[in-house]
RNA sequence: GCCCGGAUGGCGUAACUGGCAGCCGCAGCUCCCUUAAAAGGAGUCGUCGGAGACGACAUGCGGGUUCGAAUCCCGCUCCGGGCACCA
């Protein structure tokens, strides 16, 4: 039997590391032989896991900005989780992600915060709490324990020193307190609109939050509500969102930008004042094409808005109005979207003039114009749009072609939107499109009937909720003051306990029904007043938590102006695509915000942002109703937490899904089991000097360490476990059959694949640095230093090719010259052979890689 | 409909700035160890032809640029994602 010194004992005789973190090196562990059945099973993940936890919770080598630290700080950010049931393989693949990079700058010698915390406001937890009759904070914080106690075994980085939650009331005050400040402002204001309505959730949704049509949470088809709801003003903030997008080029993806700008939608083109016969104020339309005014003949505005009802008042059509009112509130939101919906509407019976040549045109309703967009009234230009085309010929509305084509827009019914020479149209006769839209903003100008004018897609933010589990609005509704601030020294509001409240959804937020928190004396005038009863929707709640890590306990501010410019922005943030819009939009807004506010110095909160895919199973996403789901535990302890991590990042590219059919979480151990059992089988002591050992091997390992480096930090973490494990191979091959496990080299490439295996394989990495012989932790033990001499090659293989065809391969020296390599290149037997007699005509050198002769 | 991506062996992928296509794995196959299995180890593994050396073909399809293209350009096909009556 082999002595084997086991990393425990290894733990209890070096775990008290002095100041410079170096201790006695432990003797080295003898090497089991190959034959031997103990060097071989005692990759025992179980007991390898257990050992290490222990002594992790006590070294804590993810404390982040202790005083003293001089290193400098980067801070690396996961989306927190919303505690929704234990993780899940879609937490494992993100934490394992964020992982690589966090532990990579630590050993990069950096203070790295790299904080978690929980999303743990929100719908699901009312939803259970419903179901289960409980109240929603049990269910809450018991889920956040048990992720908590699943994250620290899956052996994440996290600072467990920052943690928050942001249903704590110490968190959530902040959010009322950021709210009152955008009050203030005139950032948050009330409105009554047609808002989205969830009538599965019985709550109102923000437009984003409303996909294809149906509530993003539970999939029920959204209608339209009105209700007096607080908005949040966005839309103040749409240029700079757009502008500032420049700053995040080539840092975010692309795809991530794009989706914001075409969300955001600006349009830019010009506002024209229409008079209306019998209105004594002229209506104002947005249109990007003022060029084609001349083709307008007729005049819509958006049947469901308040001008609709003004114009149809008092004519003849107003019965046929309402009627078609009311049967347009009966569509739906999805079938309103579907734009090949035949169109619909109703002759108001009145008109309205063309500014430009005083033509009397019908004004007309419809559900096509949008009442939330632009001013909700449009001219129509049919023979250039096809929505005003499709209308014209479903009403036999007449057709003027302004812009010259080879098709005519009637008889074909497809609109012409191309550019070319205007026509019919006085001044702008001849002229191309930007010739006349420059013109014709000139002539509105002059008359005073339009001007330029930017148009948005992007509507201000909805933030009430009619529900429980969020952060009460601290406003304070007043029958004499009106909306009165819940001065600070007053917050937070809390939350009332949920017993005893019905949280039933029933459209009106359950808090109204809280009768004593309800009831308060109105803060300006002492007289009877009632709070607000919404709630804030919970994207608030995550669109600043990245300034609160940086002390989740602090109780004078929000947060600390001072360390967040030392720690942010975010260096690297780290989540899913599906927050593409939503939280990416908001955060920025809250931003720029704290920005104008000087609590923050800077404009945009993310540096650099990487969207990792999903895990899926069998080609879709994992659901219990689908039968696919693998539960995440059980993989774990099949397999332990370092494979499901390896095979999590050594699937593919961050970025793409990963289909766990594919993945071999059984090989990724058994890579894992191979490289450990090199760590007991080096030969040489703690502290050998490598540069006496095999060069062969060692340029092996300068190079994989190099190129790791580069692979991490381009977020190809996959290339770099590839390149770990052909560094595993060559330093089997050279124990086996090259240099032998006595070499110093062996040493110096083993402990280099415990540093590479620390970002990704904690456990392995931690119990291989033991039993080389180091005090822990590998976490801290730096990123190998690459002397540049041993990634030179010594020789390098030259392609000679054949017109473009490899003919023959030379070995050279890496600095040969050219006209050596061409020389050595020609004489080539097979060179000669295929060339067949056939002049050359041109080689190609590159020295010392390729040649390419080309023949005549 | 509009806007983005993408397509490489049986599978996941790799290939620096245009320079040996297929690194590293998974699965498969052959062998070693074993009474046997498991575990472990060695080898093989794009397609076609050939006993073999080797040759031809090959990065969705068709063209182009180039000494040279998975990579750049043009035109298709298919797949995925986003937006969708936004004037």
């Amino acid at each position: 039997m082999t002595e084997i010194r086991t990393a425990a004992e290894a733990v209890a005789t070096t775990s008290e590391p002095t100041a410079e973190g170096v201790v006695a090196p432990a003797a080295a562990p003898a090497a089991p032989t190959r034959s031997d059945p103990v060097g071989r099973d005692a990759y025992d993940v179980e007991a390898i896991q257990a050992r290490w936890l222990p002594v992790w919770d006590e070294l804590e080598p993810f404390r982040s900005g202790l005083p003293g630290d001089e290193r400098p700080k980067k801070y690396i950010l996961d989306m927190f989780p919303y505690p929704s049931g234990d993780l899940h393989m879609g937490h494992a693949e993100a934490y394992a992600i964020g992982d690589v990079v966090a532990r990579y700058w630590v050993q990069r010698g950096f203070d790295v915060m790299h904080p978690i915390g929980w999303d743990a406001f929100g719908l699901p937890a009312e939803n259970a709490a419903i179901k289960r009759g409980v109240d929603p904070r049990g269910w809450t914080y018991e889920n956040i324990a048990q992720q908590k106690a699943s994250m620290r075994r899956y052996a994440c980085s996290f600072d467990w020193a920052r943690v928050l939650h942001t249903s704590d009331p110490q968190y959530y005050r902040w959010n009322q307190w950021l709210f009152l400040r955008l009050f203030e402002r005139g950032l948050a204001y009330r409105k009554s609109s047609a808002v989205n309505w969830c009538p599965q959730d019985q709550t109102v949704l923000a437009n984003e939050q409303v996909v294809g049509g149906r509530c993003e949470r539970c999939d029920a088809v959204v209608t339209k509500k009105n209700l007096t709801q607080w908005y949040l003003r966005i839309t103040d903030y749409a240029d700079r969102l757009l502008d500032d997008m420049q700053q995040l080029a080539g840092t975010w993806p692309d795809k991530v930008l794009t989706m914001q700008r075409n969300w955001i939608g600006r349009s830019i083109g010009a506002e024209v004042q229409f008079a209306i016969e019998g209105r004594d104020e002229p209506v104002t339309v947005f249109t990007t094409r003022p060029d084609t005014l001349y083709g307008a003949t007729f005049f819509v505005v958006a049947a469901d808005s308040a001008l609709a009802a003004e114009l149809a008042a008092g004519t003849p059509a107003e019965k046929e109005f309402r009627a078609y009112l009311d049967q347009v509130k009966q569509v739906s939101e999805i079938d309103r979207m579907d734009a090949g919906r035949p169109k619909t509407g109703v002759f108001l019976q009145r008109f309205a003039f063309n500014p430009v040549n005083d033509e009397r045109i019908p004004v007309w309703a419809s559900d096509y114009v949008l009442a939330d967009y632009g001013t909700g009234a449009i001219m129509a230009v049919p023979a250039h749009d096809q929505r005003d085309l499709d209308f014209a010929r479903t009403f036999d509305l007449p057709v003027r072609v302004v812009v010259a084509a080879e098709s005519d827009p009637l008889e074909t019914g497809i609109a012409t939107a191309d550019d070319g020479p205007h026509v019919n149209s006085g001044p702008l006769d001849g002229l191309d499109k930007s010739a006349s839209i420059e013109r014709m903003l000139e002539i509105m100008a002059a008359e005073g009937r339009g001007r330029a004018a930017v148009n948005y897609r992007l509507r201000d933010w909805l933030i009430s909720r009619q529900r429980f589990w969020g952060t009460p609005i601290p406003i304070i509704h007043c029958p004499a003051c009106g909306e009165v601030a819940v001065p600070d020294d007053q917050l937070p509001v809390e939350l009332p306990a949920a017993e005893g409240l019905d949280l039933t959804p029933k459209g009106a937020s359950p808090l109204g029904a809280a009768t004593e928190w309800a009831s308060v004396d109105c803060p300006q005038c002492g007289g009877p007043a009632r709070r607000d009863p919404d709630t804030m929707d919970t994207f608030v709640d995550s669109s600043w938590y990245f300034l609160r890590f940086l002390n989740p306990a602090l109780e004078s501010a929000p947060f600390d102006p001072a360390q967040a410019r030392e720690w942010l922005p975010i260096d690297q943030y780290v989540g899913g695509v599906t927050h593409a819009i939503l939280h990416l939009l908001y955060s920025r807004f809250f931003t720029k915000v704290l920005h104008d506010m000087g609590l923050v110095d800077f404009t945009e909160p993310f540096s650099r942002l990487l969207n990792q895919g999903m895990v899926v199973m069998n080609g879709s996403a994992m659901s219990k109703s689908r039968g696919n789901l693998v539960p995440l535990s059980d993989e774990l302890a099949m397999h332990g937490v370092d494979a499901i991590r390896l095979a999590m990042v050594f699937a593919g590219p961050p970025e793409d899904d990963i289909d766990w059919a594919d993945v071999s979480a059984a090989g990724a151990r058994k890579f894992l089991a191979r490289a450990w059992r090199l760590s007991a089988e080096v030969a040489s002591p703690v502290g050998v000097d490598a540069s006496t050992g095999n060069m062969e091997l060692r340029r092996v390992t300068h190079r994989t360490v190099d190129e790791a480096a580069r692979a991490v930090e381009s977020f190809r973490f996959n290339v770099a476990v590839a390149r770990t494990m052909e560094l595993v191979n060559a330093i089997r091959r050279a124990v086996d059959s090259g240099c032998g496990a006595a070499d110093p080299a062996i040493r110096e490439a083993v402990e280099a694949v415990a540093v590479l295996l620390s970002l990704v394989a904690p456990y392995t990495a931690e119990d291989m640095w033991a039993k080389l012989g180091h005090p822990p932790t590998v976490f801290r033990a730096g990123w190998p230093t690459v002397d540049p001499a041993l990634l030179v090659q010594e020789s390098v293989t030259c392609v000679v090719q054949v017109a473009g065809k490899v003919r023959a391969r030379l070995t050279v020296g890496p600095d040969i010259d050219e006209a050596q390599l061409r020389e050595l290149a020609l004489a080539e037997p097979s060179v000669v052979a295929s060339l067949a007699g056939r002049a050359v005509l041109t080689v190609v050198v590159r020295a010392p890689k390729l040649v390419n002769v080309v023949p005549g």
